[in-house]
DNA sequence: GACAACTCAGACAGTCTGTCTTAGTCTGCC
DNA sequence: GGCAGACTAAGACAGACTGTCTGAGTTGTC
């Protein structure tokens, strides 16, 4: 009983390194025109490119990482994921198809992926303060 | 300088679902031949399923997951990687796609997914083994 | 020698992805 | 009023990837 839809939803649909990175530029520039898009990604990039920036943003609406709205008769495009989300959807879905879903033995295997490379004091110190929110909400239901 | 090459390298390939469901074959059951793959997966398949087991394996050998070596002439396959191993490339490769390869931003969010969801008290002890480890060689390098 | 089982090579359709073309619509300006 | 420029919408296209399957050759057994 309970437990769930107290986080937003996660992504379930995967993009695109190419989707990606207009998805960046989204996150750097905010609410954006196709126009400003295709000039910051294809610089002096013609008709073609900005067709391929608006079929890039068309793709991303329909799997629910971009919202758009109009000004005037031009479209504004902003993302409706931050980087976060779209980390949070990728881990569950590597914890879904490896783990069962669950999300411990990534924990597990970040921590042993980044031993050899250094995981900073406060990586260690959230770590820690995770560890004890769990150890508290598990004695006191 | 150094701290490189003391992990065992990450794949770098993806493993489709299906291919997977070799893989996890091989984990269960260690080094088998296709027939014996075959009969697990598609239990009374034929001919047909066992050349798609044959071929999801070529698949794997030439991703490096997969290793072969004959016994008389038939061929035995085994696994050349760990669930974990997969787990940290897939790990890798999402810090490499949304973080420039940092691997502290999947920790964060990794936490806050967590925090979420009920972990098995095993899970949390687990945890904290792992952040006094951490702690540990974090004050004596 | 016939048969069964195995290996190897490749065909095939369906899907996904990045790219581009075309046609239609609206704008403001001369 | 009408035209050039910019925008939207719809879809064509090739290349890659995936899961599936067929066939031709090999090898060992009875």
């Amino acid at each position: 009983m309970m437990s769930e839809a107290n986080t937003p939803p996660l992504p379930d649909s995967h993009a695109t390194d190419t989707e990606l990175s207009v998805l960046e530029a989204l996150w750097r520039f905010g609410e954006s025109t196709i126009r400003a898009l295709t000039d910051e990604l294809y610089p002096g990039g013609g008709a073609a490119r900005y067709a391929t920036v608006q079929k890039l943003l068309e793709r991303l609406e329909a799997k629910g990482f971009v919202g758009r709205r109009r000004a005037g008769r031009v479209g504004l495009f902003r993302a409706t994921v931050d980087r976060g989300a779209l980390i949070r959807g990728r881990l569950q879905a590597t914890a879904d198809r490896l783990c069962g879903g669950a999300l411990s033995p990534l924990l597990t295997q970040l921590v042993e992926a980044a031993d050899a490379r250094a995981l900073s004091a406060d990586d260690i110190a959230s770590l820690r303060s995770l560890v004890d929110r769990l150890s508290d909400s598990e004695e006191a239901p």
